[in-house]
DNA sequence: TCTGGGGTCCTAGGACCC
DNA sequence: TCTGGGGTCCTAGGACCC
């Protein structure tokens, strides 16, 4: 139900291209220059600078048809998620000094509520967010404010794109012509939780424009579109539906997976993979203390390869009892595969899947007696060791070390902040 | 040669129960 | 001439997000 509090104010504070600013904040020899990040295995450009998105780059485009950009003065970096995902530890820390609520909701955006703040001037306040994570981050980053979360992110993507604002665009305390105007230059594309399904519907209705969704008949919307899209509607008219959630509710899934670096037909590679991906997700699972109750296995070939043959499935085992241990997880990762695997194909990507994650503290017991527990320990003894002294210092044993599979990273970037045999040195 | 990875929520439809 | 109705749980698939 739609909360009906006054003097809410949210913002939301995005990093710029963040993944390319991580990245320029230790080498300023890239600073005003074209800048990419690619995806794992150098696949697609995941983050670009103001120069590449000038030089009409778009998200998610194929790094082969770019490379010709590199003549033009294009540097196309490695994903280096260790720097980035420090670097957001930082910034968050930051940015919530200068709010008592505040979401993190993605590795470069925080949502903050300010409730009671009616004597401040928010657009000052948060100007300081800004310089202060310059600052003392190295990160530039544009605020938002609005009545509703929709609006806050839509006052974000304003101040992002009309540097005239200083980098701070404040929607809240508007006439309702003021801000219909400003809804008017926005396309419904561009509108939170409109993607381009949904576009090419509305577009039909003539709804192409956010200030359109606003004023569309909020029944009719939920009808057509269900109520989620209902909800948008309203939070566009500054009626708040959704909530700022400052704690992050446990996962319902896991997923580890990843493409290789070449197609891979032997059983024993996939194995080996499958291995690491099982390990990854067993850790995170365990790092939030739940169980899970079943272990999806995934394989698929390349679908860009029409010539190649395709195929692509999944196998669930369901475990006797839901675990967190890594030899049961692992255990049944090998069933999956056992399950999937066709010899006759050639395979782009595996990947495991954890599900009916619950808290390990309210597992059921077996009718029949306790489930295993020592193995548990052992697990959570191996992340300990690991956590000290680095990945993979001790996994379980499964041979094959060569890896045909591993990601390509041809350009990667040292872990600066999280390494210290990579720390950055001032000379 | 070369096209990421990890999530969420909602809905519809089937199975099953009383 | 006649074939209930309502509720829950589960799953698959679609749509969205970063």
């Amino acid at each position: 139900m739609p909360s009906m509090r006054s003097d809410r104010v949210f913002a939301l504070v995005d990093g710029n291209n963040f993944y390319v600013s991580c990245e320029r904040a230790f080498n300023p020899r890239l600073e005003g220059r074209p800048v990419i990040v690619l995806s794992n295995n150098d696949g697609c450009a995941v983050a670009r600078s103001q120069e590449a998105k000038d030089m009409g780059i778009v998200m998610g485009e194929p790094w082969f048809r770019l490379r010709h950009l590199e003549r033009r003065g294009l540097i196309a970096l490695s994903s280096n998620y260790a720097l980035y995902a420090d670097m957001s530890a930082r910034m968050m820390s930051v940015i919530g000094q200068f709010c008592p609520r505040q979401e993190v909701y993605s590795i470069d955006e925080s949502f903050l509520e300010f409730e009671g703040f009616a004597r401040w001037n928010l657009t000052e306040h948060c100007r300081d967010i800004r310089d202060r994570v310059r600052k003392w981050v190295g990160i530039p980053v544009c605020v938002g404010l609005g009545a509703t979360k929709t609006l806050a992110k839509l006052a974000n993507r304003i101040a992002k794109k009309a540097p005239e604002m200083g980098g701070v665009c404040n929607l809240s305390g508007m006439s309702e012509a003021g801000l219909f105007e400003y809804l008017g230059r926005v396309d419904v594309r561009d509108v939170w939780g409109i993607g381009s399904r949904l576009t090419e519907k509305l577009a039909s209705m003539r709804i192409l424009t956010a200030a359109d969704l606003a004023r569309a008949n909020p029944d009719l919307i939920r009808m057509r579109f269900g109520v989620q899209v209902e909800r948008t509607v309203r939070e566009l008219n500054g009626l708040p539906c959704f909530d700022l959630e400052t704690e992050p509710p446990p996962k319902q899934q896991i997923v580890s997976s990843r493409s290789f670096g070449r197609l891979v037909e032997d059983k024993r590679s996939l194995a080996d993979a499958l291995h690491t991906y099982v390990a990854r997700a067993g850790e995170k699972l365990r790092q939030q203390d739940s169980v899970c109750s079943t272990v999806g296995v995934f394989l698929m070939t390349n679908r860009f390869m029409p010539d190649e043959p395709q195929y692509h499935s999944m196998a669930s085992i369901s475990l006797p009892f839901p675990a967190q241990d890594g030899f049961t997880l692992a255990k049944a990762a090998q069933r999956g595969l056992d399950a999937v695997y066709k010899p006759e194909f050639r395979y782009q990507k595996a990947g495991v899947m954890l599900m009916g994650l619950a808290p390990a503290a309210q597992r059921q017991e077996s009718l029949f007696g306790d489930a295993p527990s020592g193995r548990q320990d052992l697990s959570k003894l191996l992340d300990g060791i690991n956590d000290r002294m680095g990945r993979d210092s001790v996994r379980l044993a499964v041979a094959n070390q060569s890896r045909p599979w591993a990601m390509k990273r041809g350009n990667v970037s040292p872990a600066y902040t999280s390494s210290w045999k990579q720390v950055a040195i001032v000379r």
